[in-house]
DNA sequence: ATTCCCATGTAATTAGTTACATGATTCG
DNA sequence: CGAATCATGTAACTAATTACATGGGAAT
């Protein structure tokens, strides 16, 4: 499982509690693996025990106490042998996809409708993107060498958004339907 | 879950065994919802009983005998009630990208091995999509209504393998790689 | 002789979703 | 006064993967 990997790489990157991770798989980890914040915690619990991640209690006055989880030794080297390790092909699972093929069965309008909610996603994910990559990224050509496989992370969300926002153009126009 | 859905358009447009499901799974349907032969039989033994399908048993000489599905009223009724419900977000899990934020903890020849490796998938992705499209829609301003559907789908495909493979490119060049 | 294709499943496990649960503080 | 934020979980269920299981025929 993979949630466990991007759990490491999160905590590689800071220490954190389960709703800090929870916060940080709504958006920046969130952009390319998602996770509820009951999946994490069980996912965290059982992390503890492999000692792949250390827990330390933190009192707060004024909020709840919170768990802060750091990544340990033996998860350094687990993330590093995941890294090394190959990477099935992805999974990939699309409903709007099913529903296009089943166009012949259904409802012409209602799909046109679907297109039109998930070009406006699509719309504002690349704007939320863009806008990271000007404000972090300012000078594309100059990127950190520490910062490289976060700045190629989001280069793929963009493109994977301006993708997704031609498709939708073209499935509008073939199906005739204003944007 | 989409999968009874997916199972639906396929049966809709020709009855077929759970074997033969099974390999269209592998090809067309596939290329836009995986499912194994375990999990197929499994929902299509819950889809009988929910009378969404119907089977009837083929004797076969040379051959095991099969059951062929073929969708019922009530299925064409549940794939037209789906159609028209809206389409949630797809949920992107992106273990290469998890591995490109491990970066800094993990092994970037790795990395970049699983990248090049995910470039020729791409790439005979691609080349099938095309011969399709070619094969299929030799003439793509005129696309017979009854197919818009699956031309659609493939049209996404072939984005989405482009968009990869350019994602894949501008990985290898900023970590300095040969494709 | 061995492997591939046809054909259908069960069993066990893991992963993920949905619903439920609690309780303090801060902001409007 | 009500909603949102902070904070952590359990329980029940559904979906999906992996492993196991069988057996005939056709092709190399």
């Amino acid at each position: 499982m993979a949630l466990e990997h991007a759990i490491l790489v999160s905590l590689a990157e800071r220490s954190a509690s389960g709703y800090d991770l929870a916060r940080r798989f709504d958006a920046s980890i969130g952009n390319f693996w998602k996770a509820s914040h009951q999946q994490i915690y069980k996912v965290l619990g059982r992390m503890e025990a492999q000692q792949l991640v250390e827990a330390s209690l933190v009192e707060q006055d004024g909020r709840p106490d919170k768990k802060v989880y750091a990544i340990t030794a033996d998860g350094r080297l687990e993330l590093a042998r995941f890294s090394a390790t190959p990477t099935p092909p992805e999974v990939l699972r699309s409903e709007l996809a099913v529903k296009l093929r089943a166009l012949p069965f259904g409802d012409r309008d209602a799909v046109v409708a679907s297109v039109r909610a998930r070009r406006v996603q699509h719309e504002e994910k690349l704007a939320y993107y863009s806008e990271s990559s000007q404000r972090f990224y300012p000078d594309a050509e100059h990127v950190p060498q520490d910062q490289l496989g976060s700045w190629l992370v989001l280069r793929g969300g963009i493109l994977a958004e301006e993708t997704g926002l031609a498709w939708c153009d073209e499935i509008l126009q073939a199906l005739g339907a204003e944007r």
